[in-house]
RNA sequence: UGAGCGGGCCGGACAGCCGCGGGCGCCGAGAGGCGCAUGAGGAAAGUCCGGGCUCCACAGGGCAAGGAUAACGGGUAACACCCGCCAGGGGCGACCCUCGGACAAGUGCAACAGAAAUAGACUUCCCCGCUUCAGCGGGGAGAUGGUGGAAAGGUGAGGUAAGAGCUCACCCGGCGCGUGGAGACACGUGGCCGCUGUAAACUCUAUCCGGAGCAACGAAGGGGACAUAUGGGCGGCCCGUCCGUCCCCGAUAAGGCUUGAGCCGUCGGGCAACCGCCGGCGUAGAUUGAUGGCUGUACUACGACAGAACCCGGCUUACAGGCCCACUCACAAA
RNA sequence: GUCUCCGUAGCUCAGCAGGAUAGAGCGUUCGCCUCCUAAGCGAAAGGCCGCGCGUUCGAGUCGCGCCGGGGACG
């Protein structure tokens, strides 16, 4: 990826989920938030309620690589974080990809 | 052909493009780039057992406590696992199932029902005496008594006043002896005995177990606290033995991190589990945690259960579908 | 990773040295009381004791294996 990063630590979840904005689908939930970098960061999370490690696992990555094919129509300098719903959990790839998209248009974090 | 039984194996395949992890090679001052091969499981899971490894000075002895295991023989590093075998049970059969030591050391428990729950009494039966013929007294007997999971070894015969393993025959169980077996045990035999069930009740017997865990451990160096013993050395006590101890930074670092009781094959030993010899192979190692997306091709057509985190051996649980081998029964044909 | 505890009526809990028909409080429903409601009084309904296998004559209770839900340390 050119320009994006995994964001990794807890307290930057906690900080994002406080401070950031957010926007809900019936999939997934986006929060986003501006920082004074050229860089993204993107994080997945998926509650382990929802399944076994291997269902967690391929959602997590089918949204990687939604975001990974569609980087360059994002913003620099967001952190963002990705929040999987109970529904998300069997939806095929071009659902979540739609609807993360939907959900940065809403944020205006798409260019 | 149908039904079944035991064991083993696979569990998505192939091609292209774009991505990811660590490894190797090359380029680059560096950041990084390019290329090559490689990259989750039979259960990776639950964390239920057993070990390796690391630290606790050695991992030493004894006692107590606690825990674990439980027919017998073997396999193994070890096990609660595996194999074989015995006993009991199930199936026409292949074969399958069983926490399978000891209630005859002691203690506890056995509701309800029942006269009575481990054993006395009562009811009842018989004989003698008395009698108002209802019964009462003395003696004998242990058969009868709706029940109950379990009732004084069972059935039959003899015997007797009435009865009883009191005696006899057969059977059952225990114990002793003999034979066979490595042993559990089996078979035979005896004028020794007849004893309720429950130890997944306490307990007893035999054997085994030091503790903690890779978030273990962890260097040089720096800082601080307590202190020469009535202290400490991973739960208790004793012996023995050793020693200054603890905290913070360094350090959410590097390492530990993958070659190991390894996998495959031939041959040999063994009923088997397994063991031995020889030859060959090189097979993930992350630290927010690597396998995804798209397209095409067929197939019993959207392909089950499911993701390594120090590493092995087991157990248990989840699992669409498919393949192979051995065997059994029924029917048919030869 | 290691270690613990709990699943019983709609809710919160009792009941475990195994014994017939599993209780309590709150709630629900019905009745009484009151002009009506609350309170009070009386009655009733509601449970495969988380699931399966086993031990036992008999299991909510004992043993084993699962499933679900908490909690502790790091």
């Amino acid at each position: 990826m050119e320009f994006s990063a995994s964001l990794k630590e807890n307290f930057e979840f906690r900080r994002l989920y406080a401070k950031g904005r957010s926007a809900a689908g019936r999939e997934l939930v986006l929060y986003a938030r501006r920082r004074g970098r050229d860089t993204n960061r993107l994080g997945v999370t998926v509650s382990a309620k929802l399944g076994c490690a291997v269902r967690r696992n391929r959602v997590r990555r089918r949204l990687r690589e939604a975001y990974r094919l569609n980087e360059s129509r994002f913003v620099r300098g967001v952190d963002m974080v990705i929040v999987v719903r109970g529904r998300g959990m069997d939806a095929p790839y071009r659902v979540l990809e739609r609807e993360l998209l939907a959900l940065a248009e809403k944020l205006g974090i798409l260019a």
